[in-house]
DNA sequence: TATGTTCGTTTAACCGATTAAATACTGACG
DNA sequence: CGTCAGTATTTAATCGGTTAAACGAACATA
């Protein structure tokens, strides 16, 4: 494979002035430029994009870090994917490639060094799990950063999210206007921030408006099928049932209301359930669901750009930005009935 | 940031007894060794994953092209994030990072020349449009290439795919078996070659089994629920409607569903619809679908394995890798009731 | 004719690693 | 004591680009 000095050879000049010809750099004669344009593509050279990351200490390239401890993961449930592709509609805009790092996380000491190996020019972190210390890590290797739904509490970290707190107060409203006092609420992965704020919201708004709430109806579960099936045994066993439930995302709702079928329990009839995402499966299921609709795809374009922002101005940034959510109100809620 | 050199001088010794007491190459003396070790904890030191690539011209990371035109694509449909998920699982375990390029397709003579920048090792491309050149360029810039659902006629490129085929069989195989001979198909994007292969079977069962199969009977509609909502109108208005149909995919299928009810159409009692995919939806949507299960995440691990192969043997590699489906019989479909 | 400008191109250092080859040191042996 | 062998480390070239500074030629000016 051809590399400049085989193309400065072929036209008899310096690889200098075959790389100001590539680059545009300087005030050439026509007539070398032509020379050198024309032994490019004979010789079908491509400057190697290595070499000149290695010089320009750039490679044009934004990593992102999903999943943390193991595999990337991308396919538990939309939210990381419809981030990610946020993420590459945005680089792609700015003619940035994207990396994804699968290098399992072994501790910060021993893990974070390898995020700033020069692969990338700025790192966006997906969700990364409160009980880890991977923000803590990463927030000191020297790389631009931004986070995505992660709690930043004591990093000088820029974080995008959505307004957790608000979108599970408009289900909640959206619940009580409807007359449900006796709320459920299934929340996500216990480490992730975003189901964090969102069983923090939920409670508050308990608290506030003095709902039931027996200890039973916050349930965890995982993504899983056998997770929601244990959580709704476990609603269902309670003498002071539940007439709505609120789920962490969407994918533990539309799980909820497949297990209400099966029992013959009618969703909206017999229990309202709120998801929260706002994928557009919601739409096309049964009963179509009402939920927190999230701009998610936003999330991973906004932080790209802020990426982008940061290596100007390289400070007087929001901290954190928060996107706001809407409630999509369909069919899966109704008012309560005794 | 420290850099190789500052080490060496830190500690007295020269780069190159750093370079090997990081690569572990020499015999040295464990003093050495140690005091060099020292250096690199203190000065948080952590070698420049560039350089080391122009050097070793290797980057252990593997590029992925996705979405062809523009703006790579994971969430148009599962079948794409899956597939980026198999990917990173099988790169995951082999240490190898993932590179999602995303620079629009301008034509193979200005477009192909990007992918051998030396950024990756090695690259997948996941269902390039048939009607592109895109296959060619590629296979042609000197990258060890694999492909996922890639018309390979007349390249030699390594390709994986699900036998199609056999899918469409299977499916059409249990309507027929369940009395249907009016199978009408939702075909997918006309210039997928999943699509294409899928359509071509379909007709091929037609033929064998003279069933009827007017005009209308092939619908080509996008993921856009307009698309579906369309067809069927297209399909209804027949004055000899089919009973059954193929959907290419899932989504096609859930959105089939949606519409009938909106209808009034009963599926699976007056209409049997059938998927293709087997994603976790079609097990919580209702009713639950019938589909054909693909092993989509498998096709990312295996073009990642075979890539890995490529490096070591560099040939005698099996052509085009067919992975088998199967069917997943549930609730969209039923015996033909006249 | 000497001197200064401008223009176009080359020289050479640098980015941060790897590694073959050269060298310095340490003993052992005849 | 000189030589050889073996071990530990350094030197210097290399990977493939970029770019400040040096250089040479052509031309204008005094």
């Amino acid at each position: 494979m051809a590399n400049i000095k085989d193309v400065a050879k072929a036209c008899g000049v310096s690889p200098a002035t075959v790389s100001y010809v590539l680059n545009n750099k300087r005030v050439l004669k026509q007539e070398t430029r032509d020379r050198v344009w024309r032994a490019i593509h004979e010789l079908d050279y491509h400057p190697s994009e290595i070499a000149r990351g290695l010089s320009l200490k750039r490679m044009r390239t934004i990593g992102v870090v999903f999943g943390f401890g193991g595999t990337p993961q991308v396919t538990a449930d939309t939210y990381l994917s419809v981030v990610l592709q946020g993420i590459l509609d945005a680089a792609s805009a700015a003619e940035l490639n994207v990396t994804i790092f699968t290098s399992p996380w072994h501790g910060a000491a021993r893990s974070a060094p390898v995020y700033r190996d020069q692969r990338a020019d700025g790192i966006v972190v997906v969700a990364p799990p409160t009980d880890s210390d991977f923000l803590e890590g990463l927030s000191k290797v020297g790389v631009p950063l931004v986070a995505i739904a992660a709690d930043t509490t004591g990093y000088d970290v820029t974080c995008v999210d959505v307004d957790n707190s608000i979108g599970t107060e408009m289900a909640m409203r959206h619940l009580y206007a409807l007359g449900h006092r006796k709320i459920a609420h299934f929340a996500g992965n216990g480490s992730a921030y975003n189901a964090q704020t969102r069983l923090a919201a939920y409670h508050q708004f308990v608290a506030d408006n003095v709902l039931v709430c027996e200890s039973n109806y916050v349930q965890f579960c995982t993504f899983d099928g056998a997770g929601v099936i244990q959580a709704m045994n476990n609603i269902l066993a309670l003498h002071n049932r539940p007439t709505a439930i609120l789920a962490a995302n969407d994918t533990i709702a539309f799980q909820i209301i497949s297990v209400c079928r099966g029992l013959g329990i009618s969703v909206p009839d017999q229990l309202s359930v709120v998801g929260f995402d706002g994928g557009n499966v919601g739409a096309i299921s049964y009963p179509p669901l009402t939920t927190v609709l999230l701009p998610i795809a936003e999330l991973g374009k906004h932080a790209v750009r802020l990426l982008l922002q940061k290596k100007g101005v390289e400070d007087a940034l929001a901290k954190t930005v928060l996107l706001s959510p809407s409630l999509l109100v369909r069919d899966s809620t109704a008012e309560v009935r005794d």
